[in-house]
RNA sequence: CGGAGCAUGGCGCAGUCUGGCUAGCGCACCUGCUUUGGGAGCAGGGGGUCGCAGGUUCAAAUCCUGCUGCUCCGACCA
């Protein structure tokens, strides 16, 4: 991708009392306000995110299949389920052209259910695990902190249906672990907290995952022995006297056994080998990718630069041409920009503006763009490039042949 | 939903209390020259009628009423 051909309103001036990761986001041109809790992801904001989509649909791939459901549900399937009364005001509804009410989806427990039930008779049908990665709409009271509680944000929730109880728990602490295993995938010092109310959703068994951040909505407390030494056995052990710190945090997950809740209402039944039927128990699994993002730059981000986890970045290399005026330099930047595409594919920047050097390293380091090759006057009669390592802040000229070798 | 605040060029703000010169500043933008190695400098220049509607007044960004939008605190929250 060329720095000409990309759309990034980078801002000097924003307003300080927004959020931290607000006020990155609008300077480092990701998002854009439409109105309350509605933003616009812009080019950058809109690489990074599907990066991160991409982390959480590679673990989920372990366990579940991808599905795509729709964003509008149909309001009688909200009925049947029970939570057309309970779930409230956050619902959001529009009204079709033949007067029926349909519903955006803050979660899609009742769609998923219509999609497997009419298929599953018997308990071989079973287990069905199935995830969709699509944007939401909750009508929240009062959004704030920018994308940490917006009205519209992109989440992953995953659904599970199993013959009994224990199967659906047994998948259940699969994916806990799995989440586990995710979450420090992209250097996230999660912790899961058992929670005994499970609200809306219902359910008796449930985990909130946290991420610690000074501007967290939620207070936590935990056990530090999380912090060192995690695994599955750790959690279940863990007791509540054993909780010893507190911190502000960051919901970023949270996942639920639902037993029947809503296969008994919405007639989900397998017969079984004794030729009695069973109520199917499910789950469901929920991340909030867009909400991640933001935890990211809570966490990751300083005053002028950020430093995103592995496979986060919004490209892994940038060419910075420095000295646009020199026809030399530009065709040597097209080459090895043309050289690097075939490696990195579109994870490639090149930075051909007619910006001074000195800007384009600044918002290299806002974007959080890892590496650099620096080519300009100085670096075509040295026959060297420059090459610098934003997140280790190593530094050092090379030659064409160690310029292959390194990358 | 309760409380508070804000709305002035593209962005961030001052001016409003105590009505009155041509509505100001920083950034951004345009032109020229000099620059170009971690958000360049100098000089010149363009752009706003002050959220919307009404009212008071000789006169309103400024005072009053209503409306709309947004932000912050709280309650709420998969």
């Amino acid at each position: 991708m060329k720095a000409s051909q990309f759309y990034i309103p980078m801002r000097k001036n924003v307003d300080n009392s927004l959020i931290k990761s607000h006020q990155f986001l609008l300077r480092a041109g990701m998002i854009h306000a439409i109105g309350a809790g509605l933003y616009a992801w812009l080019p950058l904001g809109w690489r990074i995110l599907r990066k991160i989509e991409n982390v959480i649909a590679k673990y989920h791939d372990k366990l579940f299949s991808r599905t795509c459901m729709p964003i509008m549900h149909p309001e009688k399937l909200w009925i049947e389920s029970g939570r057309r009364n309970s779930y409230g005001k956050e619902t959001l509804c529009a009204v079709d052209r033949h007067e029926k009410v349909l519903i955006y989806g803050p979660s899609a427990e009742e769609v998923v259910v219509d999609c497997v039930r009419n298929y599953v008779q018997s308990a071989k049908h079973l287990p069905i695990t199935l995830y969709n990665i699509q944007w939401k709409f909750r009508d929240e009271v009062r959004p704030r902190f920018g994308i940490m509680r917006c009205r519209e944000f992109l989440m992953c929730d995953g659904y599970s249906f199993h013959i009994s109880k224990e199967k659906s728990q047994k998948f259940y602490y699969q994916v806990l672990e799995t989440y586990l295993e995710m979450f420090q995938a992209i250097n996230l010092n999660v912790i899961p907290i058992h929670q005994n109310d499970t609200g809306e959703i219902g359910g008796d068994l449930s985990h909130e995952f946290f991420v610690r951040a000074q501007t967290g909505e939620d207070e936590i407390e935990f056990d530090e022995k999380w912090l060192a030494d995690k695994n599955l056995t750790e959690i279940l052990n863990m007791k509540n006297h054993d909780k010893k710190q507190q911190s502000r945090a960051i919901e970023i997950g949270h996942i639920f056994c639902l037993n029947t809740v809503y296969s008994k209402p919405m007639k989900l039944k397998a017969t079984l080998s004794d030729n009695t039927q069973q109520n199917v128990y499910m789950g469901c699994y929920g991340v909030g990718v867009s909400r991640l993002l933001g935890a990211m730059i809570e966490i990751f981000a300083e005053q002028n630069k950020i430093v995103w986890p592995k496979g986060i970045e919004p490209f892994q290399i940038a060419v910075v041409n420095a000295s646009y005026d020199s026809k030399n330099v530009c065709e040597k930047c097209e080459k090895i920009y043309g050289m690097l595409l075939q490696k990195y594919e579109s994870d490639v920047y090149y930075d051909d503006r007619k910006l001074s050097i000195s800007e384009k390293k600044v918002q290299l380091s806002l974007m959080g763009v890892p590496k650099l090759i620096i080519i300009g006057d100085k670096e075509l009669q040295n026959e060297k490039f420059t090459y610098i390592d934003n997140s280790t802040k190593l530094r050092m000229e090379i030659t064409d042949s160690e310029l292959f070798n390194l990358i």
